[in-house]
DNA sequence: ACAACGTACAACCATCTGGTTGTATGTTGG
DNA sequence: CCAACATACAACCAGATGGTTGTACGTTGT
């Protein structure tokens, strides 16, 4: 489970991270687009559009219906929230060591006051 | 300016795509860790180790502090943050189309009642 | 002093990546 | 019917990537 996790997560952060296919997906999250009009934006040829948009697919960050000779490529927020909850998560463990910080400093001020008035019985508030 | 948030974002998503690196980050997220302590966690050589750190560091995702001989690396959470926020700007893209569709369905329903009763006051149901 | 440790970087190598051109196949319009 | 269009994919190429080993250099502990 967790390792198609990071298979996932290899293919989205791979996806996003050519600056052509962040442009597509804005499009097609904005709109459907066929391959060939987003083709006819970039000054490259229609089949390195092309690849580019089936490295979306393949991350799932898009996806094409065929109507005729077209495909038109829609993107699909669900995985777009799915990369921004990963990175919850990784917020998610910096929060947690700041709450082990402030526990670290709990027991800091704790010895503090025990060296302090070491004969005293130890009251944690005023 | 837009360029340059470009080969931010390049560096961003790049340097997330690899999952020894996201690993590393969880870890210099969570606490500081040394070069070496981070390679001693991981099936390869120190060499590949350090050259994720220098990805990670490259990308503004983590910082280093040298103590000793030793370099302390921490993680950015305000970077973390910010390649959130790309991601919340792909979604906001994505809600534009939909309020588009609502307006072009308003329009689409103003269009079929003037068409159905074309002489008669509108009334929508009934 | 010096051996062990921690880091950095260069050189090298196999594989992947992002582009190209060419070809095949299905679809549409005159 | 057939030319033009839209797509898909294979083959190819230069450059980037992710790993390796080796080397150099500063730091630490005995």
């Amino acid at each position: 489970m967790t390792e198609n996790d990071e298979d996932r997560a290899d293919a989205w952060f791979h996806a996003l991270s050519d600056r052509t296919r962040r442009d597509i997906l804005r499009r097609v999250l904005a709109g459907e687009h066929s391959v060939s009009s987003l083709a006819r934006s970039y000054d490259m040829s229609f089949a390195a559009v092309q690849k580019h948009v089936a490295v979306l697919e393949r991350a799932g960050l898009l996806t094409k219906r065929r109507q005729g000779r077209e495909a038109l490529a829609n993107g699909d927020v669900e995985a777009v929230r799915s990369v921004g909850a990963m990175l919850t998560e990784l917020e998610a463990l910096w929060r947690g060591r700041i709450s082990r910080m402030d526990e670290l400093f709990a027991e800091q001020r704790q010895q503090q006051d025990q060296q302090q008035t070491p004969h005293d019985p130890p009251h944690t508030n005023g």
